[in-house]
DNA sequence: TTCTTGTGGTTCATTGAGTGAACCAGTGGT
DNA sequence: ACCACTGGTTCACTCAATGAACCACAAGAA
């Protein structure tokens, strides 16, 4: 039900750090929509400032109207205010860009993330969403949440056969050492190292992770990643709601 | 057109600092909606993220979805990461409580803000949109904003006849001294100092304001206060988008 | 120049999605 | 036992959403 909204959500949902701005034409074709829907769409959504036109390049993107969603979701149930401080801290700690991600039913979306200062480092600009599978923070997910949800994920992904037992072994092992590690992330070399969040009544809140060079990653540098994350999950978990 | 949409969209308004939750039943009365409407947006956003259930207290608010977004428009066009620095500067400089905020179409939304560290101080908790009339951003929005604009967003306050002309005087008077002066804020005694953030091209952005109790409005503060503001809307002019 | 192919935007007859009155079932207070 | 609230659900009616077909325009090619 509500067919129009599910169509203007999912119009809503296009734009990303990949492509922040589209045309008329071209959300047409991503949303799937005709052309005349995505334009009644997009006018509303402009005129409430969840979007916005920009005459410059005849294309429309998201609008402050969402700022100001955040900002009451925010004072509503505090997230980054919370997060964001334990970044901080990681990063003095390890030298590392460190971030926080949550499973928004596809993916790991990130929620606040804060880079190395280092010039040789790993960057979360552009980034928004992960992987389940290939990523750190995804493979925690797979490994502590509720596994009727990681169930309905891994079918959304569409992974099957031996892939799908691959993933299931991998969230054994995670599961078992009680962090994951990657070592790459699509065709780049990465060192990764995530370790779950959980409430106080141990369900499974968001991934915390810290990502470097995979030069960087020696056993002492690694022992001493590995402490900072479990530090900053300690934190969380007592102040994080729920 | 996209009636539906209109609906979702003011139904998601509704959610604010103030009514951070709402149940089906109140939702319904402030929307001016019949319930069975409410029901059907509510749980189709909900199905999205922008809106969440909770259990605890049957209510909904604002879902982690909304995050995701802000996150992309952030990316897409950054603001809140622009203007903080500069409001931590002010803060540094003044010992004052500051805020940036911006036009949204009926009222100056808060976009960031930092508050003094003093025991003493005006805090932004709970506040998310400033009136136009009686405050020193909104005043400074009206002196200086687009007149079609701010006519438009006169006339759908409803004020008229003599407060409509005090505005306009009023509105004058900030114009020519380039900035806006407050004394009290509804019932309680707040001093407050704004000035308007303009863009390159001479474009009208928000408002960039410090309050703090009338007791510390003394002419020395108050010229420091001023020059802070002023250093503060220069950065924000070359560095702002637009 | 002219043709092609793209764009953003608009129209309008058709129809199915959205609507709300009326309906449960539950709860807390009197 | 009653009342006045909740949140949630049903279904016949109808009006709002739909998309094929339509502009006007712009950029590139022949």
């Amino acid at each position: 039900m509500a067919l129009v909204l599910q169509r203007a959500i999912a119009l809503l949902r296009i734009f990303s750090a990949e492509t922040p701005e589209i045309g008329l034409s071209e959300g047409s074709r991503l949303a799937g929509e005709s052309k005349a829907t995505v334009y009644r769409l997009l006018t509303t959504l402009c005129e409430s400032g969840l979007v916005e036109w920009v005459p410059a390049r005849k294309t429309y993107r998201l609008g402050p109207a969402v700022l100001e969603l955040a900002r009451v979701r925010e004072a509503t149930v505090p997230l980054v205010s919370v997060v964001e401080p334990v970044l901080e801290e990681m990063q003095e700690q390890t030298g590392e860009t460190c971030h926080f991600s949550r499973f928004n039913g596809s993916a790991m979306a990130v929620v606040a993330s804060v880079e190395s200062r280092r010039v040789n480092r790993i960057t979360m600009v552009g980034v928004d969403a992960l992987p389940l599978c290939t990523t750190a923070a995804g493979q925690v997910f797979l490994a502590f949440a509720d596994p009727r949800i990681v169930a309905d994920a891994l079918a959304r992904t569409g992974i099957a056969g031996r892939d799908l037992e691959l993933a299931r072994q991998r969230a054994g092992q995670v599961r078992d050492q009680g962090y994951a590690t990657v070592d790459h992330f699509e065709d780049e070399q990465i060192f990764g190292l995530a370790c779950p969040v959980l409430g106080r009544n141990g369900r499974f809140l968001g991934a915390l992770a810290v990502t470097a060079p995979p030069s960087r990653n020696t056993e002492q540098h690694f022992r001493a990643i590995l402490g900072s994350l479990h530090e900053g999950c300690a934190t969380l978990t007592t102040c994080l709601p729920d």
